[in-house]
RNA sequence: GCGAAAUUGGUGAAGUGGUUAACACGCCAGAUUGUGGCUCUGGUAUGCAUGGGUUCGAUUCCCAUAUUUCGUCCCA
């Protein structure tokens, strides 16, 4: 009996055909050089984990609870897949007792939430990661920004990256109004991260349905808009603490930032809040220069109490990170690369009868270091030539009898068409040629 | 998750309550069996997301389900 399957994806997951898992590849590829010219070190964690220890950070009531994928093992054993490259990440830390720190580590890995899908938010996709354990201050904060806009110029990709400080809100907020506790902080810090999205009105309306008075919200705003030496000198005397640790950590960053000349592909955007509670410091978000998709293209900051929080054994774990958009990036080089045709595929090697030769030529042109398809369909030759045009294989080699008695061949070049005469025991003049 | 719209071949799509589902691209094959990108010829959906229902008859109407897109909520 035969079962008739459903020929489908799971909602949310795609294949990647050649074509596009080359860029995929590339822009890994090339990120993954940037990081380790930083001295960042590759870690795989893995995918499948105990679900306690994906669910042990938050209470029953958080909403990222209901996007992890459970899993039953054949032991009975509760597990889940990943939903990011953090935990599992802050767990490996916990486990090597040995660990020197800092610790810096890339990377690049796929996570899975079952959430809603829409554009740029799938069940399955992969994250790319980039973060530091164990050192505190600006420098480090400095040096992967320095990271950040490498790693996109590696990808001929312009950006510019907006920072602020979670504890200059925070003081903001909690100068301007008094009912403002611990527990409503959060809720605030999130109408502010929607400021792009909304009107001020709108914006207005919720600070004040959080239980803000008009005055207040509106005096909150007018600082957001004001830049960093403005709110330096108003503040110069403050004893709110935030406000004052908030200012410091900024100008320290902004201070090395200029000393790198980075500062011209930076701004201190105050109203920058990212979604995420977690971060304690400097916030960091990437966009792409003229570019009129408003979406960031990553986001990163100072985490200082997520892992020591996590691991809990008396030790603190200042942590800062950063994350490439992978899917962002994607789209951008995809739609850069239309037109020209990328094969990985150097050369195709066309057997005429003599199969046995061409596989072995095949591999003494590999020792060159060149990739080398042969074509074993046995179709006739202008097939082959037409397959290697349509694949945007640069170099075609025939190869029959006469070639195997004359011990030469000829490579075609299927751009200029020009043939080039190469004997078998001189390969290695095919270095001038590709 | 909620709301709306959509769903015809590998792709873009036209179309109809009733014998052969248009067109284009792609793909496959051929145009004197060792040379491609052009051109020409032929072949490419017993089938119109899936499952029910209405009907003499449905791809075309109705319902459900799935998927996709957009909006909204959430977003560590």
């Amino acid at each position: 009996m035969k079962k008739e399957i459903n020929l489908q994806n799971v909602k949310g997951s795609y294949d990647y055909l050649p074509k596009e898992q080359i860029i995929r590849n590339y822009i890994q590829d090339t990120l993954k050089s940037v990081f380790e010219s930083f001295g960042y070190k590759p870690l795989e964690t893995p995918i499948l984990c105990y679900y306690d220890l994906l669910a042990g950070k938050y209470d029953d009531s958080n909403d990222l609870l209901k996007e992890i994928y459970k899993l039953t093992d054949q032991g009975e054993r509760n597990l889940g897949l990943r939903y990011d490259l953090t935990v599992p990440f802050a767990k490996c830390i916990a486990m090597q007792k040995e660990l020197r720190l800092p610790f810096k580590r890339y990377e690049i890995g796929k996570v899975f939430r079952d959430g809603p899908v829409k554009t740029g938010r799938d069940r399955e996709f992969l994250q790319c990661d980039v973060d530091v354990v164990g050192l505190e201050g600006a420098p480090i904060e400095a040096e992967l920004i320095n990271l950040w806009l490498t790693g996109y110029k590696a990808l001929n990709i312009e950006v510019y990256i907006k920072y602020n400080s979670r504890n200059l809100l925070r003081g903001l907020i909690k100068e301007v109004s008094n009912n403002v506790t611990e527990n409503s902080l959060p809720l605030f810090i999130t109408v502010i991260d929607k400021m792009d999205k909304i009107t001020k009105d709108e914006l207005i309306d919720e600070l004040i349905k959080y239980g803000m008075q008009e005055k207040e919200a509106v005096r909150l705003l007018d600082y957001l808009s004001w830049d960093l030496t403005k709110l330096e000198t108003q503040f110069s005397n403050t004893t709110n603490e935030d406000l004052k640790q908030g200012l410091d950590e900024l100008t320290k960053l902004k201070t090395i930032l200029e000393q790198l000349n980075l500062s011209e592909h930076c701004i201190f955007s105050p109203s920058l809040a990212r979604g995420q509670d977690y971060y304690t410091g400097n916030i960091f978000e990437v966009y792409a220069k003229n570019n009129e998709l408003s979406c960031s293209l990553g986001g990163g900051g100072r985490y200082d109490k997520m892992i020591t929080n996590f691991i809990n054994n008396g030790s603190t774990y200042p942590a800062v990170g950063i994350s490439f958009g992978l899917s962002t990036i994607f789209e951008i080089l995809k739609s850069r690369a239309t037109k020209e045709k990328t094969s990985l595929t150097n050369i195709l090697i066309v057997p005429l009868g003599t199969t046995s030769e061409a596989l072995k030529l095949a591999n003494s042109i590999r020792a060159l270091n060149k990739n080398v398809e042969v074509d074993l369909t046995g179709k006739k030759v202008g097939k082959s030539f037409e397959y290697a045009d349509k694949e945007g294989i640069p170099f075609v080699i025939i190869l029959g009898e006469n070639e195997i008695n004359e011990q030469k061949f000829k490579i075609k070049n299927m751009i200029t068409k020009e043939e080039t005469e190469v004997s078998f025991d001189n390969l290695t003049i095919l270095n001038t040629l590709i």
